[in-house]
DNA sequence: CGTAGACTTGACCTGCGTCAACGTGTGTGG
DNA sequence: CCACACACGTTGACGCAGGTCAAGTCTACG
């Protein structure tokens, strides 16, 4: 298990490497940190919505929906994770007021207390910084899906989302083609803050239309560009602090 | 000018003390940092949407909005923010991906720059600490805008945004009775991802429930009780890291 | 006292929700 | 290896919250 978790924490630490500068001692340091492995079963609640935890969640397989709930129970999902991120990240320096985390699929992570994270954090600035600038990497993220709920209509906030999601599964900025998606439609729903109904409606003009397939939870993207920009979307928000113009941002410290 | 420009910081100091422990030094470098005022006219685009900035904006009077904006030229409101604040704190340590601000009223402010702000954040990890978790409570704030705007009906959406306001402007946890919105229909349209039209016909339909009013850009609420009530609001998001709770955690670092 | 921006109101339209029924696939137990 | 169940997906008919268009009215300010 130790061995594995250095992996998995290695994966963490690549992902801050795209946007952040970190020494190998600054690296070290998070590849040191405690975890405690668990196994979730889809659909299963395992942070719930006013938990006060002591911990973050990295993810290593599935995928996982960050939500807010009314009292009504009717959800709204703030956030999709994928492996190699942390879902409650920014829970280490205010653990409340996050919502909850939902297993969307079979799904395995590894908690590590906040107080490790913070030890961390106060000893190597750069870590903390890394840490602050993940953090609002989501906080972009979650600008993007309020946009997205509350301007967009059901076509094209499905298709920016799905562009979304093929950014973050590709690899060096190029969307994948296809992917396990995992998602039933009504977490779906649940994400663009739809009905399930309507969500499957919107989907087959989608497929109609020719630019993606979901089948079986598999995404396939059928033409890019087009649904790129039928998504009105600009990976901008997800990508710009990647490559060179990181390093020459960050030698200003 | 600079004179004045301490007091502002205090401001934001006392707004940081009350969910950090700050040593008076670290305070001190705080209200050290270098700025530079600037006025704003009412309806002034003063950041644009995909403008990569060097400072930050600490507001020392009126009412600023970030926003995003899609090609059709709608925009969606994001955050409001009030004196004491930094809009766009964010930004300084991921400068893009932040969206454009926006001078809702007449409204002054202090430029910090990016680079002062991480320099003092890097020598001082408890500094580093508040403001990150400063920015966490943004993010907060922000996940309770998406579930309004994807979740709830359009008089339930505005009394959760002013129940939400009426806390920020109030003191000690306590809503404020009544305050200068200084908002117009159609930028509260922005926030609430409505129509202006649709706004006043809301607006109307509340105040004639006798729970809030908005008059001449003045908000003044009836029954508090029942507009949060109406409004589903819940202030733990705002509040829960204030207070005695938040010196016990503290306390572990 | 005139003008421009904000607010107000009405009539009509439409995207999405609701309700209700019916397929379809996958995994379980016999 | 079948059958049965249960969760998920699909489709249709209909209603309504909120959008759109168009016409005023108010208010602040020169």
């Amino acid at each position: 298990v130790s061995r594995s978790a250095v992996v998995e924490l290695q994966r963490f630490v690549d992902r801050l490497l795209l946007r952040s500068v970190l020494s190998s001692e600054e690296q070290d340091a998070i590849l040191a940190l405690p975890t405690s492995p668990a196994a979730l079963w889809a659909k299963e609640d395992f942070v719930r919505v006013n938990e006060v935890s002591s911990y973050s969640c990295l993810i290593t397989s599935g995928i996982v929906g960050r939500f807010n709930q009314l009292d009504s129970g009717v959800r709204q999902t703030l956030a999709f994770h994928i492996p190699g991120e942390m879902a409650d990240l920014h829970s280490a320096v205010r653990p409340i007021g996050v919502g909850g985390l939902q297993a969307l699929t079979e799904t395995t992570i590894l908690r590590i207390p906040h107080r490790a994270i913070r030890e961390t954090a106060a000893r190597y600035p750069a870590v903390a910084e890394a840490l602050w600038r993940d953090c609002m990497y989501d906080a972009a993220v979650l600008m993007q899906w309020t946009m997205n709920v509350g301007r967009r209509n059901s076509k094209t906030r499905l298709a920016h989302l799905f562009c979304e999601m093929a950014i973050r599964f590709g690899k060096d900025g190029q969307p994948a083609a296809a992917f396990e998606f995992g998602v039933t439609q009504e977490q779906l729903a649940d994400a663009v803050a739809l009905t399930s109904i309507h969500v499957n409606r919107s989907l087959r003009a989608l497929r109609e239309s020719g630019m993606v397939t979901v089948e079986r939870r598999r995404l396939t993207i059928k033409d890019w560009d087009r649904l790129a920009h039928y998504g009105e979307f600009d990976p901008a928000y997800l990508l710009a602090d990647t490559g060179p113009y990181r390093q020459k941002r960050l030698l200003e410290v």
